[in-house]
DNA sequence: ATAATAAAAGATAAATTTGTCTTTTATTAG
DNA sequence: CTAATAAAAGACAAATTTATCTTTTATTAT
């Protein structure tokens, strides 16, 4: 569904919601640990999202990555298009060039059914909105 | 969602479907012309099939792949099964090693949704139901 | 039997994704 | 100002996916 990389981004993002809800910071080690990611794979891949702004950096010491007021009305939707494109949200789902309405592939139509419920899933969740869940470890971002 | 494999995968079978329905069989230059993709791939990706039994084929002249009754019986999901495996139909969307009940990812609930949608289409679809659309150029596996 | 045909199999290679290691740059505390 | 810290950047490497090319095997028609 989603590349490996984009899965540690969610992870990621979601991670250092919870983790500097309170206004701190946390160190890429720290992250990494939390979500059970390759060190310096989840270090480029919030390289990234911190250029685009999605979320925000900080270096030096006391210095990691948060999410300030704004970053936290992001939605997964906005982090799975940086890091993966749209293809999962407009693609086609048999890998026809280009989706079309007027010259559909067999599953054209079922296709569009669930590409929107994963976009509507997407765009209606903000990267904020597990930290209590987390907390209470009613929910996990690794085994 | 798919991989490229699959993708061609579910394409070729379909193609093959159609154009053997009047008992014939394809060759697989035809097919790769007909979904376009690279020939020996898509060889490959068929020999696989047709192993276990989900297309069948012949060799030397006359030869090529066909479907015979028993497998215009199969779905969609048994195609992707062979192919991809069942991450699609039972992994973890955040990448977690395995998706659990009591011990899930923050999207857990949302991605259990997906899934069911996707197996529900693919457990639903037969190989053989485009042919119609296809022959009446309603319907495309190529641009 | 023989030659022609077409899939099967095997070997290799390109491209992409995923992962690791080292050096550089910015920031802070003392 | 200096040393310590932590992210940024760059270079490299492994693994996987995707693609290509060649040889072998089975089957058919003549
Ligand atoms: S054409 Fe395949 S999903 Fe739209
Ligand atoms: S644990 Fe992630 S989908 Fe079930």
């Amino acid at each position: 569904m989603f590349s490996k990389t984009c899965e540690y981004a969610i992870r990621a993002v979601i991670f250092i919601a919870q983790k500097t809800a309170d206004g701190s910071r946390v160190g890429i080690k720290e992250v990494a640990a939390g979500i059970d990611s390759p060190e310096h794979f989840i270090a480029k891949i919030l390289q990234d999202l911190s250029r685009k702004g999605i979320i925000q950096s900080q270096k030096g010491p006391t210095g990691g990555f948060y999410l300030d007021a704004q970053s936290r009305k992001y939605t997964l939707a906005d982090v799975v298009h940086v890091v993966d494109g749209d293809q999962i949200f407009n693609g086609c789902g048999l890998g026809l060039k280009q989706c079309s309405e007027t010259k559909p592939c067999p599953l054209h139509n079922e296709f569009k059914k669930i590409r929107d419920a994963i976009s509507k899933m997407l765009r209606s969740t903000h990267l904020g909105e597990f930290s209590e869940q987390l907390e209470q470890k009613l929910v996990f971002l690794k085994r």
